[in-house]
DNA sequence: ATAACATACATACAGAATGTATGTAAATAA
DNA sequence: TTATTTACATACATTCTGTATGTATGTTAT
């Protein structure tokens, strides 16, 4: 069985980052023993430090992945918007269903921000979706449907509350109360008619 | 020089907790190792374990004293609001100024919830301020001055805007931006007159 | 095609941290 | 005063992390 070293390593750093996942799922960053996923992936230690520098690298190839594809199923799902403000309920609920991924409302919320910092995580969001959260935002303002506001608080207190909402959900709470809640915050941000 | 067992504990106690604290907040709690809080507090690794069953029980113990001073903050700034939306107005603020305690709102909006869990701290929160902030809500929507909308989840995502607040003033930002839009949120939430 | 080299991965090792077990001194109880 | 519990220190076993080293497989050049 011969095949090329791309391959190979394509291959081992998917395995190893699913591996990865599940470990740090289950048990939390911390107690995630590299012997446990390296064990999962049906490897040893040396594959993951030949491909990642350490337990954190695997750890942030993992949130990056994750946020990639939260980001991915935002856009999506905010394919040809009425007007900004419905694109922001729509690009919303798009966040809450993605979050519904097993796991991945911890990763993202809790692990993440714990043992990146919360300043790494806010780039990584950056560099996915949390720009179209403000771009949205500053457009709505532009056109007059949203009350002026500073555009990068605001969008961050809105991420705040989808964000604590995909964890209530993730912990097992009702969908639509939190819905009616986030859609009852941007209709009274909305400017008055 | 004699002193009872009570005066020790309580003295060994808090001075464990005071070093606890001390390198939580500079290398966060992986990072934090045993050796290194019992030397700033100048005892060994025995009186560590002997007044705590692990570092994680520690942890717990500094994060509930952070809770509650900030919960005995808010609760001094609120005497005597004018009216319910008054009272969340000054509650948030007071809560802001709270949160600038060097450190406390790493530990107890980033360390915390990793470490013991989400659902820990939302328990923390509940024994000590969140519950205010909900029934401060409730007798809003009663007395008709807020929509209304379920107490819970309305109350967790104004709790959790708050918090990102917290983090950002943390890392430097201004605070007059968030205190502008929490504002607007809650006035986007009052009813129409 | 084969020698030379790089890449992929496994094994072996050194250091450090955690929690426990055990030992000693001080305080409380009998 | 003696007995017993409490407070703390020291010593130990286990386990994890990251690195160093070794081997096999793939790639490049002559």
């Amino acid at each position: 069985m011969r095949r090329s070293n791309e391959a190979r390593s394509g291959a081992m750093r998917a395995a190893l980052m699913a591996a990865g996942r599940e470990i740090f799922v289950s048990a939390g960053f911390a107690a995630a023993t590299t012997p446990a996923i390296v064990a999962a992936a049906g490897v040893t230690r040396g594959a993951l430090y030949h491909h990642f520098t350490d337990k954190t690298a695997l750890f942030e190839a993992v949130i990056r992945a994750e946020a990639g594809a939260v980001a991915a199923a935002i856009d999506a799902a905010t394919v040809a918007p009425a007007d900004p403000l419905e694109a922001l309920r729509t690009g919303g609920r798009a966040f809450l269903q993605a979050m519904k991924a097993p796991g991945r409302a911890r990763l993202l919320l809790v692990e993440g921000p714990a043992v990146l910092g919360p300043a790494a995580m806010a780039a990584i969001d950056a560099a996915t979706g949390a720009a179209t959260l403000r771009a949205g935002l500053a457009e709505a303002m532009a056109q007059g449907l949203l009350r002026p506001l500073p555009p990068d608080a605001t969008a961050q207190v809105l991420s705040a509350g989808y964000d604590r909402a995909a964890l209530a959900i993730a912990g097992g709470a009702d969908v639509d109360a939190w819905v009616t809640v986030m859609d009852a915050l941007l209709e009274g941000l909305a400017t008055r008619r």
